[in-house]
RNA sequence: GGCCCGAUGGCGGAGUGGUGACGCAGCGGAUUGCAAAUCCGUGUACGCCGGUUCGAUUCCGGCUCGGGCCUCCA
């Protein structure tokens, strides 16, 4: 239905590529996802906006998309590389909690941000500790070739594979490392495949295994969960920028050594650039868990914000660009969507029940923005610039408001605001600090109604007053007449 | 210290070798008891210094500033 070309930044090449699929029709891809030891911060959830629009344009593209995200609910250390505290076990740990009910908490947490955002379910969520069966496997058959064991556990020789860091353009050799280097390691870009348990300790996550009891190595989840649902060679691997230059690298090492080939395992390798915080002292940085507080989308919902203007936010940007976050940009976007939702109610009134004959095809008029908006998001996922095919499409006065309606859907599939089942209504949300109820201010409205009606303008002023006192702004000439004023 | 990236109007953010996206804010008008919301209209930009070119914000070099990775990280 539609044809232009979709174009791809591959970021083991740091070239735009035409998509080409390894199976005609099909689309396989895998997307890095969380570590479940806490909340994800709205920086992180940028990456699941991101490799959901991506699906999105596959699925709109006409291809059979399976797309699996991964949820490590196991490993990752708190220091450095090899050593240190399991950041499960940590938290644990710090709550009292298991480590496997930390990982169950915030993996609904997790979801619930998913849903909220229209992220789209993938074909499969792969959880870690599911597979550990499977990466023991996967470790035996490359032990051999690859690895060496030291006391702290199985070790990859990166020497082993050929070309190992393509991926992140980075010399591999030395260079002042800030990180006390595992005793034994032969070169410093090994990486752990098995990690022991130190003597005499016993983890709440641990599995028996030909090089002792422990845990895999973090790396190694990917590889094999990949394998085992896309297969050896898949389309798209997806992830944050960060992993560019260390996770990635090991992954497709890993690869390699598996299948005995210098195939990286995905034809295109995508990173999605980082959500940007600018402190008071007006620097930026990324956003960050380890640096203390961190936004939610919740702390956002708290404000009176609908999460979907967080996903529009992700949309303003290309993924491959930082995103700067502050909260007034954050509520232009707001004010944005409203409008968007808008524009929507307004076709739909106009268009007065009427449903276009074919709803299945799109009007040839409308078509012409459709296969603009379609350029635009074949450009890598140009997706600031597919946005203002929504106020180009709005603006087309001669075309009937049912047609442009269609339209405005059509492009939706792709930009997942679900815009069919947002009303205006719905974007105005109660902020945590709200001080009065929605009935006491329809019940106040009511009054300041009559009181104008009797010409009363003090009485009537009085009670704005009142409400806006409590931030509640008054729209007398709007049918939602009110709205709440949400402080940045 | 090593490797990489960025610098666009008040803010966010696309893009381009020559007609200055788009959103929000601002401003003017309509509307309103006054406002708000809404509608219509509208100005402003490409870090600095050189070079290439008929012409550079766009290409090249240098500089300055900012950021990322090298440690878990979307």
């Amino acid at each position: 239905m539609t044809d232009s070309p979709l174009t791809l930044f591959n970021s083991l090449t740091r070239q735009p590529e035409e998509f080409r699929p390894i199976n005609a029709g099909e689309a396989r891809v895998y997307t890095c996802g969380p570590t479940v030891y806490n909340y994800q911060h709205i920086g992180n959830m940028r990456a699941y906006v991101f490799a959901d629009t991506l699906g999105r344009v596959l699925s709109w593209k006409g291809y059979d998309l399976t797309h699996i995200i991964n949820i490590t609910d196991v490993g990752h250390l708190t220091s450095d590389a090899d050593a240190g505290d399991d950041k499960m076990e940590k938290a644990a740990s710090e709550s009292g909690r298991s480590a496997w009910d930390i990982a169950k908490y915030y993996t609904d947490a997790y979801w619930r941000d998913i849903e909220r955002l229209n992220i789209r379910q993938p074909a499969k969520w792969s959880i870690a500790t599911e597979h550990v069966e499977q990466m023991i496997d996967f470790a035996k058959s490359i032990a051999d070739k690859h690895c060496y064991e030291l006391d702290s556990g199985l070790y990859f020789d990166t020497s082993t594979v050929p070309d190992y860091g393509r991926l992140a353009r980075a010399a591999t050799d030395e260079g002042e490392s800030r990180i006390d280097p595992v005793e034994g390691k032969r070169q410093q870009t090994d990486f752990a495949i098995w990690r022991k348990t130190p003597e005499g300790e016993t983890r709440q996550m641990e599995w028996e295994s030909p090089w002792g009891r422990g845990a895999p190595g973090w790396h190694l989840e990917c590889s094999v969960m990949s394998k085992m649902y896309l297969g050896e060679t898949f389309d798209i691997h997806t992830g944050g920028i960060d992993h560019r230059e260390i996770h990635h690298p090991n992954e497709i090492a890993q690869n390699q050594a598996h299948s005995c080939s210098a195939d990286t395992g995905a034809n295109i390798w995508m990173h999605n650039n980082f959500l940007v915080d600018r402190a008071k002292d007006g620097k930026s940085s990324k956003m960050s868990k380890s640096a203390g507080e961190f936004l939610t989308l919740q702390v956002l919902v708290d404000k009176g914000v609908h999460p979907l203007a967080y996903r529009l936010m992700c949309l303003q940007a290309h993924y491959r660009s930082e995103l700067e976050f502050t909260f007034e940009n954050l509520l232009a976007v707001l004010t944005r969507l409203k409008r968007i939702v808008m524009v929507k109610e307004q076709l739909n009134d106009d268009a007065h029940g009427h449903s276009p004959e074919n709803r299945n095809e799109i009007p040839s008029e409308v078509q012409a923005f459709i296969d603009h908006f379609d350029e635009a998001i074949s450009d890598d996922l140009n997706t600031p610039k597919a946005l203002t095919v929504i106020d180009e499409l709005a603006d087309q006065k001669q075309i009937w408001a049912g047609h442009r309606l269609m339209g405005l859907f059509e492009i939706d599939k792709v930009l997942g605001l679900g815009l069919n089942g947002l009303a205006r209504s719905s974007l105005r949300i109660r902020p945590a600090s709200a001080e009065i109820t929605e009935g006491e201010i329809e019940h106040q409205l009511d009054l300041r109604a009559e009181a104008k009606l009797n010409k009363n303008f003090p009485a009537a002023d009085a009670i704005r007053n009142e409400l806006v006192a409590k931030g509640v702004e008054i729209m007398d000439g709007d049918p939602l007449r009110w709205e709440w004023r949400i402080e940045p």
